[in-house]
RNA sequence: GGUCCCAUAGCUCAGCAGGAUAGAGCGCAGGAUUCCUAAUCCUGAGGCCGAUGGUUCGAAUCCAUCUGGGAUCACCA
């Protein structure tokens, strides 16, 4: 066994066969293996592991496909680990493996427990996901559901694949909402005093999430904040606000098993006199990016109150962008986008090597600005991915949920949590590819059926737990803490168990790839899958009793299969963690 | 109008850096429970992969154009 992953071990393999023969030999300077995939066949009858060497080598080798496909299963056939090799179609080999090789294969994932599937695919590269960074201004909404539980996965999947890797938050805390919130707490605040508020006025946040900052307000400071001039208690107000409403999110992103080590602040950037983005575009404009000028008025519907004005432009157009992207208003005060770039280069100072923004869809103009950032700031070296949620759009009983924002009328994150379950949340979210808009409904997702995929996963674990309950009970005198599941694995030779075997041999492709493409949903698709294979083999289990797993008149064969299903649980349960859903050893 | 995402079974969606006879779930029709949790499994019907061109040995996949759906577009964060 060379290589754990045992599409990548055949790579090699098949790769080192083709310098043993001789027309690649004597070309072998002009051609190029880069393009020779070795992949799972489509249909399992073809065989274990497919390549399209011969199809791809041909025409640089000046043969026909089958002709050389022939000569390199020829050259297949003497790898001892290999039982069968055919060509097929219009030059696929097709390979099987051993039963041997299968069962050492299985014997090294037993070893690696709960790390099989690990990858080295990062090399320890820094990177950092960001995702979620809703403004701190309530609680959240079901709508940050998606972008936190992608971003959340996708960190952890890369972590796993070998990178070094960072949650952070960005926390919008600047700006004009924030002086809204604040003024909005400031009411409650009067409120708190005793006083009578009426009616929220227009613009202010209505929400009764904010009558506890109120009352915080009114315990620490008393009548005192009412008898200053708004900018006095403005800075004590806002203070307050932003940590009470940071400690809700954070509350509620721990409800949906959301966590971030770095939460940064955009305020911070604008301290000091806005030091760090001053510095950010100076910068920017040291390295000629940066210019004095007026933007060409937006296409299309023309707005009423449109002036040409004089702006300070970013010339983002010279690194890709479609249009130049003001930096500091007519006003003289900076941007959002000003703050945008004194983060970036603050992460890239940092020291990672990928960055990665997870956005809803609605953010979607907004890439080409921060891709064209990342080249201007780095030069082109640093790598900066954004990653576009769509929508979810929420149902119940079938009938779209209506929202909105101004009247409060929205249901928050936590509704959706303590009425559905976390990891029904989490794997829906996951459940679809996250540039697909998603329907989320209530009624699906409650529903404790094959409908909704992450029951039928963790059932398959409860299940592996409960084959070692029956085995304890089929061999009280066994020591389960100490029986080694490794050395049995021999004994492992059914079709079905093979087939099994050969499923979970795919997890490392699987992380490897969904990690490169960033694309945690494949994962998803993948635990379900493996379920499905272990359901039906345990249901074969039923008409043929010689296949279950715990079999009391045979003590060995029952040891060794307990090493197959131990293996289906590690793979279960790593990648579940992934998902950030639990695994159950029961679902009574 | 510009940009981005999408179009695959009746419905909801997969399809992995182009590959073999395009898959799964739901729904529909039938079946399995003296048996380790039936929250499971098995069998069947169901498709011009939105349209048209192009690239090549080969396209659901890549490119162009078109049609249809969604998002977004200013000094708002």
């Amino acid at each position: 066994m060379s290589d754990m992953n045992l599409f990548a071990d055949f790579e090699i393999r098949i790769k080192n066969a083709l310098e043993t023969i001789d027309i690649v030999k004597e070309k072998r300077s002009e051609v190029d293996f880069g393009r020779i995939t070795v992949e799972p066949p489509r249909d399992q009858t073809h065989g274990d592991v497919a390549t399209n060497a011969a199809m791809v080598l041909a025409k640089p080798l000046g043969t026909n496909p089958r002709a050389l496909a022939d000569v390199i299963a020829a050259a297949l056939r003497a790898d001892p680990d290999v039982s069968e090799v055919s060509v097929a179609g219009p030059g696929f080999i097709n390979l099987r493996l051993s039963t041997g090789y299968w069962q050492n294969l299985l014997a090294s994932m037993i070893k690696a427990g709960l790390s099989y599937g690990r990858s080295t695919l990062g090399q320890g590269r820094k990177a950092n996901v960001e995702y979620v960074s809703a403004n701190p201004t309530g609680p959240m909404h079901v709508g940050h559901c998606r972008g936190a539980v992608v971003g959340d996965a996708l960190a952890n999947l890369m972590e796993f694949a070998g990178y070094e890797v960072d949650k952070e938050y960005y926390i919008n805390d600047a700006g004009s909402q924030i002086d809204v919130l604040a003024r909005s707490a400031f009411l409650r605040y009067r409120e708190a005093l005793g006083e009578d508020i009426g009616q929220i006025p227009e613009g202010l946040y209505p929400g009764d999430y904010l009558v506890p900052v109120g009352r915080e307000l009114a315990a620490e400071y008393g009548p005192r904040l009412h008898n200053m001039p708004e900018e006095d208690w403005m800075p004590i107000v806002k203070d307050k606000s932003i940590d009470m409403m940071m400690a809700m999110i954070r509350d509620d992103l721990l409800a949906l098993n959301v966590t971030h080590d770095v939460f940064f602040s955009e305020r911070a950037l604008h301290a000091n006199g806005a030091q760090r983005i001053r510095q950010a575009i100076n910068d920017l404009t040291f390295k000629g990016h940066v210019y004095k000028g007026t933007l060409p008025p937006p296409k299309g519907q023309l707005p009423e109150d449109w002036e040409d004005r004089e702006q300070t432009l970013f010339r983002s157009t010279e690194v890709g962008d479609d249009i130049d992207r003001p930096l500091i208003k007519s006003d003289g005060s900076y941007t959002y986008f000003a703050a945008d770039v004194a983060y970036f280069k603050d992460k890239y100072d940092r020291g990672y090597d990928e960055m990665i923004y997870v956005l809803g869809a609605d953010h979607g103009g907004y890439v080409k600005r921060l891709e064209a950032l990342a080249r201007a700031v780095s030069g082109g070296s640093a790598k900066l991915t954004v990653l576009l949620c769509q929508l979810v759009k929420l149902f119940r009983n079938g009938e779209p949920v209506k929202m909105s924002k101004r009247s409060g009328n929205f249901v928050t994150l936590r509704e959706v949590v303590d009425e559905v379950g976390r990891d029904a949340v989490r794997f829906m979210m996951l459940y679809r590819k996250s540039s697909e808009p998603l329907d989320f409904d209530f009624a699906k997702v409650t529903e404790q059926s094959k409908d909704n995929p992450v029951f039928y996963v963790q059932y398959a674990h409860a299940r592996t737990a409960s084959v070692f309950r029956q085995a304890k009970d089929a061999f009280p005198d066994l020591d389960f803490d100490s029986l080694d599941l490794v050395g049995s694995t021999a004994l492992i030779d059914d079709p079905n168990e093979l087939q099994l075997i050969a499923k979970l041999a795919e997890y490392p492709r699987i992380i490897e790839a969904a990690a490169q493409a960033q694309e945690p949903h494949r994962l998803a698709f993948y635990l379900y899958d493996l379920a499905s294979f272990f359901h039906a083999h345990w249901n074969k289990g039923k008409e043929q009793p010689e296949l279950r797993f715990v079999n009391d008149k045979n003590r060995q064969l029952s040891i060794a299969r307990l090493g197959l299903v131990h293996a289906v649980a590690c793979v279960l349960k790593s990648g579940l963690a992934i998902t950030g859903t639990a695994a159950p050893e029961e679902m009574r």
